[in-house]
DNA sequence: ACCTGAACACCGTTCAAGT
DNA sequence: ACCTGAACACCGTTCAAGT
């Protein structure tokens, strides 16, 4: 009837297209606005269409969760890591910065990822990846275990941060307004935010520069990482 | 007419009321038991009820997140901290690994914790009392702030795994049996479960002791920022 | 003031029916 | 084989009505 439901309707639906539609939507709209209808229509068809391809929504979540892993992978793959000449610090950092930079994209990923009961063959792939480069760095098996566990999330370019909200100038702007109502009671905090200076000169608007911060924490894991390695 | 309701109504409802039988609900349930319907169930009393003492949901799960914020604080303030006499590392860890009881008792909160935007007090009190310890311990503004950032969820004493289900048995066995259908394409993570071994002595399960990686990659961080303190 | 029942606008999902 | 419409069992929430 309508031309362009036809239109729609000369691809035929599939997984795949199921699933970077569901991407799609995800980073335009939100999370949230991932429904079975929101999706359907997105792909100009109706909800129920959509089962014939995907098991239920939560083979949907599954589903993107792979294809953002993918898409890490593709970014470290094109990494040529050169552990032997540049050090592990420095092959892993570089990992973990890439994946991060693919992350960011993906905003509502690290929400998703966390849910996630089943391991994926993405997600193994990846911190296979990541494990042999400890692995080439001189770790033992044993060490890169408990490696594993201590960069955590932060393998794959994320933190959950428990400060900052989404919009960050809101969330900020928000939380001067608390701290300075109870100052009296958060002595350190408050000394905090009066001594570490927001620089004009500085292109992030807040006091926080994500990016700085997750380097940092990053740094202090791969250094601390390094010194148990050559402790032994 | 029923006589139990009679007996429920005799406490009226508030918001506290409201709040610990959300809590109680999502300890005993899971957090996806705690919808509007079944808490007001829980309370013996229609979910209309419910507005009466909180605007939304999203009102009783910030109040959920207070509720354990606040039992976290309780416990980290019977410690009494003495940063001077046992160092600021030995005081951090303490207070780290108290918060982290109150945590496992409340398996859900890292979930809703992480969603929250808006700081409540509690949170604010906590990372006040995070921050005095860095402070006593004579870290710079500056660096303690990044201090903060550096540790994350970590603070709270939570990490979110990426690898470990809800049923960490099940959870295991299933990751193994993947594993094992494609050892060949991940060499390194083959290598490492054959290597890193089961102690059948070891109580755990698993081949992953929570607590010990916790603590370890707490203790990686606590270390390399009091290197990065020393180096002023 | 506090609680209720019916109703509304959404979900994910089942099922029988269409092509 | 693939897609659809109506329907079901749930959500959170609004509103007018009860006490």
């Amino acid at each position: 009837m309508a031309p362009r439901r036809d239109v729609a309707r000369r691809t035929p639906l599939s997984r795949e297209r199921v699933l970077e539609a569901a991407v799609g939507l995800a980073d335009r709209e939100g999370i949230e606005a991932l429904t079975m209808r929101r999706l359907a229509q997105e792909l100009g068809v109706e909800a129920m269409s959509l089962y014939h391809h995907v098991p239920n929504k939560e083979a949907i979540l599954d589903g993107v969760a792979e294809v953002v892993l993918t898409q890490v992978n593709d970014a470290v793959d094109q990494l040529d890591a050169q552990v032997a000449q540049e050090g592990w610090q420095a092959a892993m950092r570089r990992r973990v910065l890439t994946a991060r930079e693919v992350m960011l994209r993906h905003p509502w990923a690290p929400q998703v990822l966390e849910t996630r009961t089943t391991m994926s063959l993405p997600v193994i792939g990846y911190f296979d990846g990541v494990l042999g480069v400890l692995l080439a760095g001189g770790f033992s098996y044993d060490l890169a275990h408990h490696a594993l566990h201590a960069l955590g999330s932060r393998a794959l370019g994320f933190t959950q941060e428990l400060f900052e909200p989404d919009d960050h100038e809101v969330g900020e702007a928000e939380a001067m307004a608390v701290l300075e109502q109870v100052a009296d009671r958060f002595p350190s905090l408050a000394g905090m935010m009066a001594a570490v200076s927001h620089d004009p000169a500085d292109p992030t608007l807040g006091w926080c520069d994500d990016q700085r911060e997750f380097e940092f924490g990053l740094d202090v894991i791969l250094d601390g990482l390094e010194r148990r390695r050559r402790a032994g």
